[in-house]
DNA sequence: CTGAAAGCGCTTACAG
DNA sequence: CTGAAAGCGCTTACAG
């Protein structure tokens, strides 16, 4: 019953407990005190007890470094933001993404590590990063077409799983995402059925899955409701609130006489709302707009938007629930999940 | 001239090129090849070259948790956020910090880690991770007073950089601030210049260091002035939008003859705009509005908030220079940085 | 300036 | 079910 004494004397800081300090309290080797911290198969229900009890005496955590260079695991996860960063930082729902992805992986005991990777040098120093193979897999951030770090992390064999349908790539590639086609019928019909009958939309860029499949979606539900396209009712945006403006500026010279705007994002939708505002037009009074995401911008507009749900925590559940298991040896899958209409003071 | 061959066939990955590889490659020993990679002391010109000509063409890059092993050192550095989630990830100047403390660190190859510890569960899985060294140092977010991870963190002794002062520590603690009383007089003096006379203020909670600070330099500046202070002209909110918002109904019922508002916050001068709308006032005509922060709300808000600039860039950069001095043996110390005001259309 | 060798704290066949 | 032993890829005194 003696306590161990501390090892080594070298300065102040005592050093942790290792897994030999636990096996000579537990009476066992240290053999089997790793296969405890395994799972505890092939061990004696009298060996597992007095491991646990001399783990927590001891208050043992095991030193992951050591633990990786046997393994060849990191047992870390990298979360990689592959467009410039201002972006990404001022857009909510990436906020919001981050912080579902650190939840879920904090439930399986997995560092998050945050890697940006917006220029020519970043993205050299994070392919170094992850080709060493510090990280086990990435959860990737990158709504535009052909980034040249999707190849280079698949050359590197790398377990990866998208936020968004990567555009412009060849081969399997695992992603989650909402069901961005979906949503958009839903807000277009629903702006058509309560009455409205010029229904403009700004779009997202067009090299990106929500740019294309919204107005894709937007274009189905008109075709559905037999009213032909115009494409003078059609402006594309860059995600960015000052985009949303200058869209509906656009739309609104071009085409006076429209009573209702999809916007492809909220935070666009904020910037129609500063453009329709000044023109002179009420929402909803003279026009409905309708926002994409659901987004804190929505619930923070005047008026508050009515807009599309993306399942945000679902995102990032499934995001990580694909990753770990692709990195445990799974083949790359897709998940695509539904998104809810919210109805709000915009239409 | 030959091709290294690769190392082993087990299974279709081939493992990167170690130390071992680089000393064949050029000639050397072990030892030697981990000399440069020190830094190339104690090195001969031809030696380094044959090194670094082997690291080159083998694409060597070090295995960390090798090194960590014996270093006793992770290499990474832990970002902790203390705090509910939720109040953090809303807050753009949380996005702000983050974004300058991972480019910041990336300068120095050095991962960031994000860690949040909003409840007793997360605290205590934190807690654990850390003192098992698997962090050299932490960034710490915690603006509210007495928090007790604070403590734990001190006792592992592990270098940690707080952003803002922390409140209700004893013991000598690194941070990094912005001027906030200094700031907040410049902001009062403004607005007292420009002709008001009845300041009210929307202050930060009273336990985080925002909260108290910049109501001193509201006191402070009535004083100067020679005005009286009156409490019927201050409310207190969270910081969160919503709480601006009730604080300015609770202001105007109080005292409806303020013709000016001084919100310690952009997100909850947001808010302040809305109550103020609301009621019938217009801004800057009616009530001149002051915000703090010029956070991206500032500039999106309607009219565009004339605030305080906090420095976040430099701030962040603050931080990390100061954890990695800690790290490397120097005291704690602590950097205030100046704030800036900016003038916009809501005074 | 350089090499040989020990050791960081784990995991994992391999015998038993 | 268990222990002894090898080995993961580095760094760092220690001799020379």
């Amino acid at each position: 019953m003696t306590e161990p004494a501390p090892r080594g004397r070298t300065g102040k800081t005592r050093r942790p407990p290792t897994i030999h300090d636990v096996a000579a309290e537990a009476g066992v080797s240290r053999g089997t005190v790793s296969r405890v911290l395994q799972g505890g198969h092939n061990v004696s229900p009298a060996a597992l007890e007095a491991v646990n009890a001399a783990i927590r005496k001891l208050g043992y955590v095991v030193n992951r470094a050591a633990r990786s260079l046997v393994t060849q695991r990191s047992g870390s996860v990298a979360f990689l933001l592959t467009e410039p960063q201002e972006r990404f930082f001022e857009d909510p729902n990436f906020v919001t993404l981050l912080r579902g992805c650190t939840a879920a992986l904090a439930d399986h005991d997995i560092p998050l590590i945050l890697m940006t990777a917006g220029n020519e040098a970043e993205r050299r120093r994070v392919t170094r990063y992850l080709a060493a193979g510090h990280a086990d897999g990435v959860l990737l951030v990158s709504s535009h077409a052909g980034n040249p770090i999707l190849a280079e992390l698949r050359q590197a064999e790398l377990p990866v799983v998208s936020c968004g349908k990567p555009l412009g790539h060849r081969g399997r590639l695992a992603y989650v995402a909402a069901d961005d086609r979906e949503g958009a019928k839903e807000m277009v019909r629903h702006l058509l059925d309560t009455g409205r009958r010029r229904v403009a939309t700004v779009t997202g860029p067009q090299d990106t899955p929500g740019g294309v499949e919204r107005l894709a979606g937007y274009r189905e539900v008109l075709a559905e409701y037999g009213i032909p396209y115009d494409d003078r009712l059609v402006a594309e945006g860059d995600y960015s609130r000052t985009s949303g403006e200058t869209a509906t500026d656009h739309l609104l010279a071009q085409s006076p006489d429209l009573d209702a705007l999809f916007v492809a994002s909220d935070l666009m939708a904020e910037g129609a709302l500063t453009a329709l505002t000044r023109a002179g037009r009420t929402v909803p009074g003279d026009v409905a707009v309708g926002g994409f995401d659901d987004s804190p911008a929505a619930l923070a507009a005047r008026p508050p938007l009515t807009t599309i749900r993306q399942p945000w925590d679902r995102i990032s559940e499934e995001m990580v629930r694909l990753l770990l298991a692709q990195i445990a040896g799974d083949d790359p899958s897709t998940v695509i999940l539904p998104t809810e209409l919210v109805v709000r003071d915009s239409t």
